[in-house]
DNA sequence: ATAACATGTAACCTAATAGTTACATATGAC
DNA sequence: GTCATATGTAACTATTAGGTTACATGTTAT
């Protein structure tokens, strides 16, 4: 669980992410295309996203097709809605916590 | 939401996470017991914690009292079965996509 | 065969994490 | 006031993260 929390904690491999859901079969180069930073930076991200198993990839010639796996995020999404679900009621209706965080919210 | 990841990220954070949430209103030491590092230490993980908007803490006389929050939470949630919902339902995406994304690519 | 392309590996640098110990400050009990 | 308690701050260390450039390997096209 860990991997996966860590994998998702950088902007770029949530973008990753979005790349990949968008064109499930590209290659390295075609995610490397849409960030400034080198290709071998980007390669690493992929790798951790990878071992967090919310990417898996498949050599086909002398490239290699990714696509998005979303099952760790399920596994999350289900920790979530069960251990924490009794906050879910609860905090939900206490306006307070909401209208604190309101301004701080960013992407 | 970097900060929330990353605060997700350590299983000790995510532990104290479910600490707090049993016991609102606690304060450091009684987090510190159910760990064999140091109370600095812990007390930099409650740091991170607060700075992704997780923890909330409000003193009192001499000790401090720990609150879960859980709109950060909710806010990923959000994001996930909003943008990832396409994924959700059918994981699996035909093929159809992957070749017409790398003709594409010509330049 | 050779050139272009896609990926992989190695070595290196800087900054942030995660932890420690030692000491300092503030408060409640007596 | 004195002392135990609860938290806070400072300084240090080791490891990992995130990035770079240079070079190597394997594959497709001409």
């Amino acid at each position: 669980m860990d991997d996966v929390f860590q994998a998702l904690s950088h902007s770029a491999r949530r973008k990753i992410l979005d790349i990949v859901g968008k064109m499930p079969g590209c290659n390295v180069n075609d995610v490397a295309k849409y960030f400034s930073m080198s290709r071998i930076a980007v390669m690493k991200h992929l790798g951790i996203l990878e071992k967090a198993n919310l990417l898996i990839s498949q050599k086909s010639g002398r490239s290699r097709e990714l696509y998005f796996n979303v099952v760790p995020i399920q596994m999350i999404y289900d920790r979530w809605t069960t251990e924490y679900s009794q906050f879910w009621a609860s905090k939900l209706t206490d306006l307070k916590f909401q209208t604190e965080t309101k301004k701080k919210k960013k992407k």
